[in-house]
DNA sequence: AAAAACCATGGAGTATAGTCAATGGTTTGA
DNA sequence: TCAAACCATTGACTATACTCCATGGTTTTT
């Protein structure tokens, strides 16, 4: 899969990809040719979804790049412990999508307190 | 209360406090007296909060300032509509909490794969 | 085979959200 | 009273995450 395609199957733009590789958070495999294309396999649009999912739970790409990092060593590496920063992410995870839901609340009570009485006088 | 007291009970640095004020997310009256000094209501306190909460569910100052003087003018006018608005914020933090939640739950698994499977050979 | 579409690299530019430093005035407590 | 602690403003600086542009090569389409 070339980058185009990847940029349109995943809603990021071509400069978005390339930039997460050189952050080394993707990776292709140059085509066969004497062309410098990048070549993406297929999982390359789920891993671009889990980023989008990371970012959303307020990971920064480097964050993203650590955790990646961890998770690899630790299926290759035997007794490799990225356990403590794991629960650190976890936990700030946690607490963010807690916030959000009280702001949520917020939202929609506002909501509704505005729909409901436009016109008070 | 001061800046430096507002800054503990927040958590936040004067220089962040100052920051938001200058946009137009808190304010203070200046101190009777005649120093320059801001003094800032007891609310104020929940405003940063609220504000904390806002950015935790992804919503920029700029939106935030937007909201907020939607609802403010919602509720001096008469017949203004801030519900779409507020609506597509609604919207938008439900996907980025959901999002989260899927990011989390992938989080987990691999905590309990690492942790169950340290030194598998 | 020529044009259109696509790809590459390198580097500059942008937006957001702070953070820090310099300079100087005000309060407070020992 | 006088040093420490606090406050103010201005403006420069930083980090993060893109985004855009220039230049030039490769593929695909017509």
């Amino acid at each position: 899969m070339r980058i185009g395609a990847l940029a349109k199957a995943s809603g990021l733009s071509r400069d978005t990809i390339r930039f997460y590789e050189r952050r080394g958070l993707i990776s292709s495999q140059a085509e066969s040719g004497q062309n410098s294309y990048r070549n993406y396999p297929e999982h390359a649009l789920d891993t671009l979804s889990w980023i989008g999912q990371a970012q959303a739970a307020g990971l920064t790409l480097e964050e993203l790049t650590n955790l990646m990092a961890d998770i690899d060593r630790a299926s290759e590496d035997e007794a490799f412990d990225g356990l403590e920063f794991l629960d650190r992410k976890i936990a700030e995870v946690e607490v963010r999508i807690k916030r959000s839901r009280l702001f949520l609340k917020t939202l929609r009570q506002t909501r509704s307190a505005l729909e409901r009485a436009p016109y008070q006088d």
